[in-house]
DNA sequence: TTTATTCGGGAATAATCGTTCCCTATTATC
DNA sequence: GATAATAGGGAACGATTATTCCCGAATAAA
C-alpha cells in the first residue's frame, strides 16, 4: 500500500489535483477502482494521503542536508543547494505537492490551506533556527534578521519550484552562491 | 467584452483553470454559455486570452513601479516592492495566473508552457537591465552578478505569490530590505 | 412595414467524472 | 474440510462537465 501511495504522490505532483482522474490514479497505483475506495473514502482523501507521506520525506531530506553542515552557515547553504536540486531538471518538472497545493487548492479547500501553513511555517522555523545556530557559533552575522531572512527563503525556495516546474534551467552554485550574500 | 475578460481573469486567478467551471465563467462573466462559446472557441480560448490580458497588466505595473525609480538600486526596489505588495493581504490571496499556469497547466499544454516561460523570461531580462543600469550609474556595485541575481529575484517574486496565495503576512519593508542585500 | 442579420440566452447533448455496488478469489476461523 | 471474512477487481450509476444547437429579441436593410 505505501508503493502504492508512492505512485499516487507522483500522479498528483505531475498533473496536480484536479487534472488528476480516479482513472489516472488507478492506472498509476496499480489500483482497480473499488480497491482505492477501499483503502480511502474518496480522491480527497487519497491526496490527503499522499500530501503527508510527500512532506514527511521532504522533510527528512531537508533536515539530513542541513545536518551534513559544519556550523550553521554551511547548514543553511546545504538547505538551499538541496532545494536547488530537488526543483532542477527531471524533479523539478515533477513539481512539489506544497507548492501544487498551495495553488490549487489551499482557496478552495481551508483544511488542505492550513496543512499548506503548517508545513511553510515549519521550513520557515527550521531554516530560522539554523540561522540562529549559525549566529551562535560564529558563522553567521548577529545582524543577520533571523525571522524575516528565513520568511524570505522560504520564498526562494518555494519560487525555485515554481521555475523548475516551468522547465527554466537553476543553475545550482550560482543561485546558491547569490542566496548566500543573504546571510552577510 | 473587454470587462467580462477582466472578470474570467478573476475567476482564473482565484480558482485556476481545472476548478473553473463554465458555469463559474459565465456567472462571473455574466454572459450565457451561448454567448462565451461566441466570443471563443472553447474554455481554454477564454483561459489563452485572459493570461494575455493578465500579463500585459501586470507588465505595465512593474514598469511604472520601476520607473518612478532615480537609479538601478531604486528601479529594483521599486519592482521587489511592487511585487511584494501584490502578493500580499486581499490581491495575494487572488493569486497569479503566471504561476498557476506553470503549476496547473505548463507540464500539461505545452503552448501554456512556452508562455510562462517567456513571461518569466521577460520578467527576468527586465531584472537583469535594471541590475545593469544600477551598475552603470553606480548605485549598485559592479561585482554583483547582474543574470543570476536576476534569476534569484524572479525566484523570489514567484516564492512571493505562492506563500501570498498560502496567506502567510508578508510585511513588504523588512523582506525589501532584506532582499536588496542581494545588491551588495 | 417587412425582411435579413446579428447577438445574447439557455435548454439539450455527449462525454467524463467521482462514487457505489457487486462479484470473485484468497485467506483466516471454526 | 466447511464457512466466514477480507481484499481486490471492474461494471454500473448518477452527477457534473464542456460543448452544441436552436430560439427570441433587437437592430439594420430593403
Amino acid at each position: 500500500m505505501d508503493t502504492a501511495l508512492d505512485r499516487a504522490v507522483r500522479v498528483f505532483r505531475e498533473r496536480g489535483y484536479h487534472a488528476t482522474s480516479i482513472g489516472d490514479l488507478t492506472a498509476a497505483m496499480r489500483l482497480a477502482t473499488g480497491s482505492v475506495y477501499k483503502a480511502f473514502r474518496d480522491k480527497r482523501a487519497v491526496f490527503l494521503a499522499a500530501f503527508e507521506r510527500y512532506t514527511a520525506r521532504r522533510q527528512e531530506q531537508t533536515r539530513s542536508a542541513a545536518a551534513e553542515g559544519n556550523n550553521g552557515r554551511e547548514r543553511v547553504r546545504n538547505v538551499l543547494r538541496s532545494y536547488v536540486e530537488h526543483s532542477r531538471g527531471s524533479e523539478g518538472r515533477r513539481g512539489c505537492l506544497v507548492v501544487g497545493s498551495a495553488i490549487e487548492l489551499s482557496a478552495l479547500d481551508s483544511e488542505i490551506g492550513a496543512r499548506v501553513i503548517a508545513q511553510l511555517r515549519s521550513n520557515e522555523n527550521f531554516i530560522a533556527s539554523l540561522i540562529r545556530e549559525g549566529q551562535a557559533d560564529g558563522s553567521i552575522p548577529g545582524s543577520v534578521a533571523a525571522d524575516d531572512t528565513a520568511r524570505l527563503m522560504i520564498c526562494i525556495t518555494q519560487g525555485l519550484r515554481v521555475v523548475g516546474k516551468a522547465r527554466l534551467p537553476l543553475e545550482a552554485d550560482r543561485l546558491v552562491a547569490v542566496a548566500m550574500k543573504l546571510l552577510a
